[in-house]
DNA sequence: ATTAATTTTTAAGTATGCTTAAAAATTTTT
DNA sequence: AAAAATTTTTAAGCATACTTAAAAATTAAT
């Protein structure tokens, strides 16, 4: 399907289930700086096609397949940006401007290529749950406080859940960023400090960022 | 510019330069997969735009701007071609076609970022040479046999100029592959033999296959 | 509950990048 | 050098994805 198409269906994709504005034609519209008349042609076409149920003046609502093709969309998008960020040291900013135009140039094959180089990934790095390969969201990431490890245990860090600055320089000081690998280690049972350990390097922390760094099972 | 003036302008290019067909227009149409017609019409229209010159009845003729736009494009594509190869071991049919798609929705930044990322190769996994960010293309790559390194110095493997089924067998059985680095040295001075060591495996290679292993220096 | 403001829809039109069919020119064959 | 074959061009037409302008319907304000 068409570049337009894709991104009518993932607009109103996002509307449905994460923005705050509704699905009607003019919402979408301003969302892709198209003319609200394009948008109602749009969703005439899509209806037809079967991706949607449009009624006139009404709110538009993906059907299955359309979610479906939103959710594949949105899997490639978060992938690229998990990529471009680890491999590159790209910015939020960039790897999502770049994983815009990408994202709708990228076969299904080279998509689990990069899902499975990254460990199959459950969060980009704006802390978003990648899609698996059926459309599915899976989100069972933890924050390393719940881990109860024994002995170390390897894990790939997910999403940073913070937006505090000097939170932030330590991770990049330590290694501790998205895709990153890190062995978790409860350090004492009943204690509240986790030892991890990144690149041969072993640090101690304590709750208040055990809580916000979010990792993945390697599997 | 669009998907279609961009391999428009890259198949002239690749005509004018290396393939056997002249770039009349019906020529450019077989490749493209569009009628002759459809090629006449976009012929007028680049001269319209500067991007070649177009005169009825003759060969199409890029103009200094349409070559650059050509070669921008064709740096996209090999650059693609060699990260994917590289990261994915993905086969040479394979990275073709991926990289016919990302060619075109590649920034000029993440496409630097690529480069630099592969160290600035100079060539693709085909062999074929590599334009840098200003379209020219410097071929400096050398074989192993014309390096007399007295001590270990380390190259990026460019590309491996053979058809045989054996070789390739024995260069992926030790990591001799496009992109990976390698520390060469003439084992004795005055020998035919070459000592190349690849990730911490050194091994001795004579005249055959050191003739046909081509190598980047490291910048 | 009207009126006013906004949104949605319809209608007409445009650029891009194709198509097929037929006319015109070129190239090849004899 | 003519005839035949091929290629190129012109012409008309189509689908996609937009535009602006005006009409119709909905939503918000008084």
């Amino acid at each position: 399907m068409s570049v337009a198409v894709e991104n009518f269906v993932k607009a109103i994709y996002n509307n449905e289930n994460h923005d705050i504005a509704d699905t009607k034609p003019g919402n979408i519209a301003s969302k892709l700086g198209i003319s609200n008349a394009a948008a109602t042609d749009m969703a005439k076409k899509l209806d037809a096609k079967g991706l949607l149920n449009y009624e006139k003046y009404q709110a538009l609502r993906l059907t299955k397949e359309g979610e479906k093709m939103a959710l594949n969309v949105i899997r490639k998008h978060r992938l690229w940006e998990a990529l471009l960020h680890q491999m590159f040291d790209m910015s939020l900013h960039e790897i999502h401007r770049e994983a815009e135009l990408l994202e709708h140039e990228t076969s299904d094959f080279l998509t689990e290529k990069i899902s499975e180089y990254l460990g199959h990934p459950k969060f980009d790095p704006h802390g978003d749950p990648i899609p698996n390969a059926d459309g599915e969201i899976t989100t069972k990431d933890t924050s390393i406080a719940l881990i109860n490890a024994e002995e170390n245990t390897e894990y790939i860090v997910s999403r940073l859940m913070s937006t505090d600055k000097e939170f932030f320089e330590f991770c990049a000081l330590n290694g501790i960023k998205y895709g990153n690998k890190i062995a978790v280690k409860k350090q004492f049972q009943n204690s509240k400090m986790t030892q991890i350990t990144i690149n041969s390097n072993t640090i101690v922390l304590n709750q208040d960022f055990t809580q916000i760094i979010y990792v993945n099972e390697i599997n």
